[in-house]
DNA sequence: GGCTTTCTTGAGTGATCACTCAAGTATATA
DNA sequence: TATATACTTGAGTGATCACTCAAGAAAGCC
């Protein structure tokens, strides 16, 4: 009985997701997210309900993603391997909508507003954290990082020079293609055998 | 024959740059300024023009007074030791009124809407890098820092691991005391004796 | 083809945005 | 004390904000 929507959901949390990662949350307005997904207000709010639970969306599929592109490259070469090329493979999508990072663009906009969206943020960054910490923990047991050091340390060090990589791909692409390959030649500094 | 001001500018500056630091451009409103200031919007744009020229004028401050800083850190315990202290000076700071980089944050919120006070805040960003810069070139001169370092490289990853520093601190001040720790830790290890 | 159910349309809601301006007030000089 | 010259007040400007809702259109089932 039901009629069907003309539009792919999915497709739609896509381009919303590349509209807040660029502009940020108070940056995009309604009737920006309506140009891009070509959707009416009514569409809109029978869709998503806010303009918040749509952010929330585009943030979970920003996320997922950073994850899985993560565990692709150590299922194909390995923990140590993976986290080395990994500031690379940010820095040189090309087609990524910006270069700093969605969540930490977006904890600063909104946490000291108090606003749900900031703690979601941060989760995900967490998220992300533990999956540095469990690399780096797999990379010990295999013997490629000295097992003296902690591996939640060294994961919160490893995020705070992604998110300081990623504001500065943001300002100079170039440039930060240098301090990837830096971040990445650092973590083989701490190799065990040394 | 002119009648005074009530309030003192600077002191409203001070102000105004706390308000912008800690809520961004966007997230700080004529009303909150007004409140904040007291100011009513009549004698807000006969001192100040707009929220614009004001926000300006505050980065402007916040700028110098990092600048400052850090040159009274290199004044009192020389280059090398200026930069191993500035991280974790940064950090420790309770009265600021956050924790994030005020220029980054800027630069990060207004960028993408090619905003004039994007290109002002990475214009200061980049007068801080040039006295990181500076600082790295001395440590060299002065034998504490291996020569055949490019000092202007060494200053863009100094600056970006800053910055990831900051963000971190916003989430977590307690685990980034731990970050800024290694930061000065590592300049340690780019010493002229290895 | 008729009916039900959902989706789409788009004008309209009150709130808030940065900002203006005419009128009133205080003060330093003459 | 009178006057000129600021500074202060605060209601009001049009624009834009996120969001609503009643009416119309389309599609699956009988």
């Amino acid at each position: 009985m039901p009629r069907k929507p003309t539009y792919d959901r999915n497709d739609l949390i896509d381009r919303a997701r590349d509209l807040f990662w660029q502009r940020g949350w108070a940056g995009t307005s309604l009737k920006d997210l309506e140009v891009s997904l070509q959707l009416n207000p009514g569409s809109f709010y029978a869709a998503f309900g806010s303009k918040d639970a749509l952010f929330a969306l585009a943030m979970e599929k920003y996320a997922s993603d950073g994850l899985a592109r993560l565990e692709g490259l150590s299922k194909a070469h390995g923990p140590l391997k993976a986290l080395q090329k990994f500031p690379a493979m940010i820095v040189e999508n090309e087609t990524a909508p910006a270069m700093a990072c969605m969540l930490s663009k977006t904890f600063l906009e909104l946490h000291t507003r108090d606003h749900p969206l900031a703690d979601k943020a941060n989760q995900h960054l967490i998220r992300m954290e533990n999956l540095f910490a469990d690399l780096f923990e797999q990379a010990q047991t295999a013997g490629e990082i000295d097992k003296e050091r902690d591996p939640t340390a060294l994961a919160r060090r490893y995020q705070s020079d992604l998110l300081g990589l990623r504001v500065s791909a943001e300002r100079d692409r170039v440039a930060a293609q240098a301090i990837a390959a830096e971040i990445a030649d650092s973590l083989g500094r701490i190799g065990s055998n040394r």
